[in-house]
DNA sequence: CGATGTATTGACATTGATCAATTGGGGTGG
DNA sequence: CCACCCCAATTGATCAATGTCAATACATCG
C-alpha cells in the first residue's frame, strides 16, 4: 500500500528525460508541439519509476497531476464495500492516467504498476495553465481523453459479449492492437497482468480464462507460454470474437 | 436512422434560448463564466430538438460538434460485426455527448434520443478555440469530460457486479443520483429506456430485469409500475446492491 | 531443493439465458 | 366510445454456460 510519491529517487541518475528525447513524443502529449513549446512543456514534468505492485496513486488521494506511462504496465481499480474490486483498465507506454480524478480534485480509483515502470508526473494546475498559452496542447490534450474514452467502451464491448470466449478473444485482441500502435510487432504479446486480474477485467473466473486461452491454443489460434502468448491466426480470432476492433487508430 | 441534422426548423420559434436562461447553466459548460464570456460561448451555440428514435448522430459520421442534452435523455451504442448491440451509456440534461469522436475526428458510436430530447450543438472547432481565450472554459470542459469518465467507470462497475441482482440495484442507485443531480426527488424515476435496453447495459437478459426488478418491488424495495419506479428503502437497495456509489458529486 | 504463489485441469453446482406463453397498455380506426 | 391490435413487459419451465470447489502441475526464488 506504498505510495511512490514518497521516494524522492526522482533525477538521481541525473538524465532527466525530456519529451525531445523520449520515443513516446508522438503518442504522447508532446505530437505537433514546437521546441519550444516542448521545453516549456518539459519544464513541468516530472519522473518517478514505480516497482511492481506499487501504487501510483490511490482512490481517494489529492488530485495533483495527470501521469504518462513511460515505460511498463499499470492496472486502475476500484473496490467496493464489501472489498469487491473492478479492474477499470490497463495502460501502457503514452497513455494517460488520472483524468478520473480532475472532476472532483480527487482520485477515485487505485494505479498500480504492473512491472516495474516508468511515469512522467503533469501537475495539473500548471498544465492547464500551460495548456491555455499553447493550443496546440490544449488540442492534444482533449484528443488523449478521446481516446482513452474509446478504450473505455473497448472494455465495455468486451464485457457485454456474450460468450465468454468473445471475450477472452477480443482481449487477445485488442493487447495486439495496442501494442503495435507502440511499433512493437502485433503478433506476440507479453501479458502483464496475471490470470485473475484478466479475469476480473472480462468479469469472468480466472480458472475460465485459463481454460479458454487453452482452447485458443489447441484450435490453433494463439502460441501461448506462460504469460508470452503469440497469435497465429489472426483472422479466426477475429471471427472467434465476432469484432474487429479496427476503433482506435491514432490521430494524423 | 435519420439524422436530425437535415432538419433545419432550429431557431424557428425566435426563442433561441442562450446558456444564461437555461436552467442547466450550473451543471453544464457556463459554470463559473463571467457573462461576457457567457456571449461568447452562447454565440457559437445551435439547438435542434430530436423526437424519440432519432438519431443525433451515427458511428462513422464525421465529428463536428459536441453536444448537450437540455432536456429528454439520449442512450449511446456501438455494433459488431455480428449485428450485435451495446448500449455505452444514457445520457441525461446537462450531460455532453460525442467526446469518443474527437480523436479520429469520426464518431464511433451512435446517439439516438430516448424521448423527446432538445439538444445545444457546440461546434467543436470553435468551442476549441473559444476556450482558449477563456481558460475558465477550458478548465470547465475538462471537468465535465472527467466527469464523463467517472460515469463510465460506473458502468464498468455495475457490469462487473457479479450476481445480477447486484447489477440492477446498482443501476436503479444510480438513476437515482443522476436525478439528484438534476435537482429532482431522488427518490422517484422515470425510467426513459425500455427493459431491453437495461438489459443490454447491464449485460443481462430482458426477462432477468424484468424479474429482479419484480423481486425488488416484492420485498419493498421499490415501487414499480411500468417506467415509473418509486425509491421506499434506499438502505436496502445500497446493501442490496454492496456498493454506494457516492463517487459522482459536481464541482465546487 | 523445498517453499510459495500462479496457473492449469477436473468434477459439480448454480445462476441466469433461452424458449414459450400470457398479460396489459396505449394507440388507432371503426 | 369501444374494439382491436401491437408491442413491451411479465411470468413460467427448462437447460446450458460458467462459476465454484478442490486437487495438481509448474516456475521462480530463496
Amino acid at each position: 500500500m506504498l505510495t511512490a510519491w514518497s521516494e524522492q529517487q526522482l533525477d538521481f541518475e541525473g538524465l532527466r528525460l525530456t519529451c525531445r528525447q523520449c520515443s513516446l513524443q508522438e503518442l504522447c502529449l508532446p505530437a505537433s508541439l514546437r521546441d519550444h513549446e516542448l521545453s516549456l512543456l518539459a519544464s513541468i514534468l516530472g519522473h518517478s519509476n514505480i516497482q511492481q505492485g506499487q501504487h501510483i496513486f490511490n482512490a481517494g488521494d489529492r488530485f495533483q497531476s495527470l501521469c504518462v506511462v513511460r515505460s511498463g504496465a499499470v492496472k486502475t481499480w476500484v473496490t467496493g464495500l464489501n472489498g469487491s474490486m473492478q479492474i477499470l483498465g490497463f495502460h501502457f507506454p503514452g497513455e494517460m492516467l488520472g483524468f478520473e480524478g480532475l472532476a472532483e480534485r480527487r482520485h477515485h480509483c487505485t494505479a498500480e504498476a504492473l512491472s516495474g515502470t516508468e511515469i512522467c508526473r503533469l501537475p495539473y494546475g500548471q498544465l492547464e495553465r500551460v495548456a491555455t498559452r499553447i493550443p496546440a496542447l490544449q488540442k492534444q490534450l482533449f484528443r488523449i481523453m478521446s481516446r482513452e474514452f474509446v478504450l473505455d467502451n473497448e472494455h465495455l464491448v468486451m464485457m457485454g459479449s456474450r460468450p465468454a470466449v468473445e471475450r477472452v478473444a477480443l482481449f487477445v485482441q485488442t493487447m495486439s492492437q495496442r501494442r503495435g500502435l507502440l511499433g512493437h510487432d502485433r503478433t506476440i504479446i507479453d501479458l502483464s497482468m496475471s490470470r485473475v486480474d484478466i479475469g476480473n477485467y472480462l468479469s469472468l473466473a480466472t480458472e475460465t480464462v485459463s481454460r479458454l486461452l487453452a482452447e485458443l491454443e489447441r484450435e490453433g489460434v494463439i502460441d501461448l507460454d506462460r504469460r508470452h502468448l503469440r497469435i497465429r491466426d489472426l483472422d479466426r480470432l477475429i471471427e472467434i470474437s465476432g469484432e474487429d476492433l479496427g476503433l482506435l487508430h491514432y490521430p494524423d
